[in-house]
DNA sequence: GATGAATGAGCCTTCATTCAT
DNA sequence: AATGAATGAAGGCTCATTCAT
């Protein structure tokens, strides 16, 4: 009772988290300042205080909600249809889009952050282990049956492969302009890891 | 000639460098101050001012060293024995190497610092354009003469692959501390961009 | 409407002015620091920041209400009364306050300031226009009917010779303490501007 | 012997002189670094410190050295010719000249630190002195015979109005562009003090 | 719940000055 | 006589955070 958040609170926490994740991926997290963020949540610095322990507290929330983002994307993925075919147009679509270079360093940010801040850590750790286990159920119903000869570390592998490949994606956009070239790759890659059974 | 620095100003530049280096891995570009830096370096904050432009300036020229180093151990790929060997030796030193957390975050970190630092972003986009160059020369030469069945795109795209690879590599490693079930994973995809002739 | 400062604001900004004119005084506008002018204004140095834009916005802010004190003065000229005389009284004073060096050398060093600095010297250009203007009227004023017979740029000139006599009383009170011989020398220049008509 | 300077010493005092004046008119005294009049002065900033005292000491020889040209100005004054004439050509060239701002504004700074430099003020109060003496001998040839008419407190009071008159139009001219107007009523007033003998 | 005035530590950077060579 | 590397104190300014209202 005592800490349970109201409805409202609730409403203006995302506000806060909203206006937090414009201001980062426009400034960087260091240099977004907490009334910059204020003012773009359209309430005063002080009351963000009520609705978050610090700075570090917003962007933990931040990633806890674009986890949350993620396995949804996931779970869209569980629908009908080709999942190969589907993921493969979800790669193409991150390595065309160049306007989400300040979200893809915004990540990237936190990531380094979170190397010496014990708390974001163990948010993105959860959050990685959340998204790494949907994805191995994503490769063992993209297997169907046949996902049974294969021991658990290989799914798991695979599964981290997917990590490293849209990782990869992310931190490379930010290196280069200019990424076409890699797109006919992408699909033997996938492939292996999502339709393949093999004794290699 | 004008400007041509003199050895001991070199030398303290590496001094600097150094110990910049071991405080942004520590702390973070931003959380690193100045002051902390010159004392690791064993000089004075002001000295620092005349050896680099600003603070800026010394994390541009560590990107530009450990673009250096990258260019180096390309190099030494070159040298004679199994190409692919070599490589999935580097990935497996990669990931199983978790004591280099905080210099794979200080990567991540200058990312995306770069996204809002023009200046340090050209310097990322040369160092990436680079190393691309260096990692299409590798695949040339691994695939020896077949090399000459592939369009220069496809060359070009497997060099994104492995950029994207090692890239991912750095960011999931500060994601998760176990990727040991990825290593096996490995070698079939890096053959694939290596050693394989392909339609498809 | 919008940024319209609050009383208390106000309030804070005469307190900042206050204090800042003090040690602007005291030690010279580059030498004074702003946690000196916080402290004597008994404030933090960061509030400042809230009132004023920077340190040079303080000094521009003072001119402007030195500017507006110095037009109040003549505004008190216009009362009834010898102009002339009061003027004359006026300029006796400035002779002998020696006390007011420090005062005098503020502004000198505010001019030597806006030869460099853009915006306060805007501020500089307004004052001294707005100072002129009434400096004119004044004129009219005490020539009466007369004036009618002048010329404006007559009028102008005379304008700006009382410019020249009080800033050059104010430059030449730095440079010597004792200008008692001066005062007799007043009275036919001022006359000669304020009550002649002639023609040459 | 022990700290006779040598001619060559001169010669590099003279070089810093000039550096410092122009660094200083181009940027203001507290603005302008050592290391800049270093190189403007074709030397390393180490040597200025065998030359001068400090940064203060180096001012004040130049305000010694202007004191200087004003009296080499003041004695071309004396040569054959219309006193009157010659001196309005002056204050009329000083009304026109626009390009010399900084050089005014370097002045004015002067004077602004030497109210809290007792040193600056001793070489100004000195400098003042000797210009107004000059100033009294002028004042004496412009009258011939009739001067002795004169008690001495007038013609010190009219060389301190030839003081106010051109320190006031230093002033002035950095607070305006444009003090045309007032060249024709320099006439009478400088008149007045030159050439006249009254009862008033 | 909400404000925004206020704090104060700490940052990057500059620069007069020194001194070993 | 001359260099320029080196110092270190100090400055202006920012900003996360607090708290009286």
């Amino acid at each position: 009772m005592s800490t349970a958040p109201s409805d409202r609170a609730q409403a203006r926490r995302q506000q806060v988290l909203e206006a937090a994740a414009e201001c980062f991926r426009r400034r960087g997290f260091h240099a977004a300042s907490m009334a910059e963020i204020a003012k773009t949540a359209g309430m005063s610095p002080g009351h963000i205080y009520n609705l978050f322990e610090n700075k570090d507290d917003i962007i933990a929330a931040i990633v806890e909600r674009d986890c949350e983002d993620v396995l949804a994307r996931i779970a869209e993925f569980r629908q009908e249809g080709d999942l190969l075919q589907k993921m493969l147009a979800a790669t193409e679509q991150a390595i065309d889009k160049h306007s989400e270079v300040s979200q893809a360093a915004l990540q990237l940010e936190v990531l380094a952050e979170a190397s010496r801040n014990a708390k974001l850590a163990a948010v993105v750790y959860r959050s990685e282990a959340l998204v790494n286990e949907k994805a191995q159920e994503l490769i063992q119903l993209s297997l169907g049956p046949r996902a049974d000869a294969l021991p658990p570390e290989e799914i798991q592998g695979r599964a981290l492969m997917l990590g490293v490949l849209f990782n990869g994606l992310t931190a490379l956009g930010v290196r280069r302009p200019n990424m076409a070239a890699l797109t006919p790759l992408m699909a033997p890659v996938m492939r292996r890891m999502l339709n393949v059974i093999l004794a290699d």
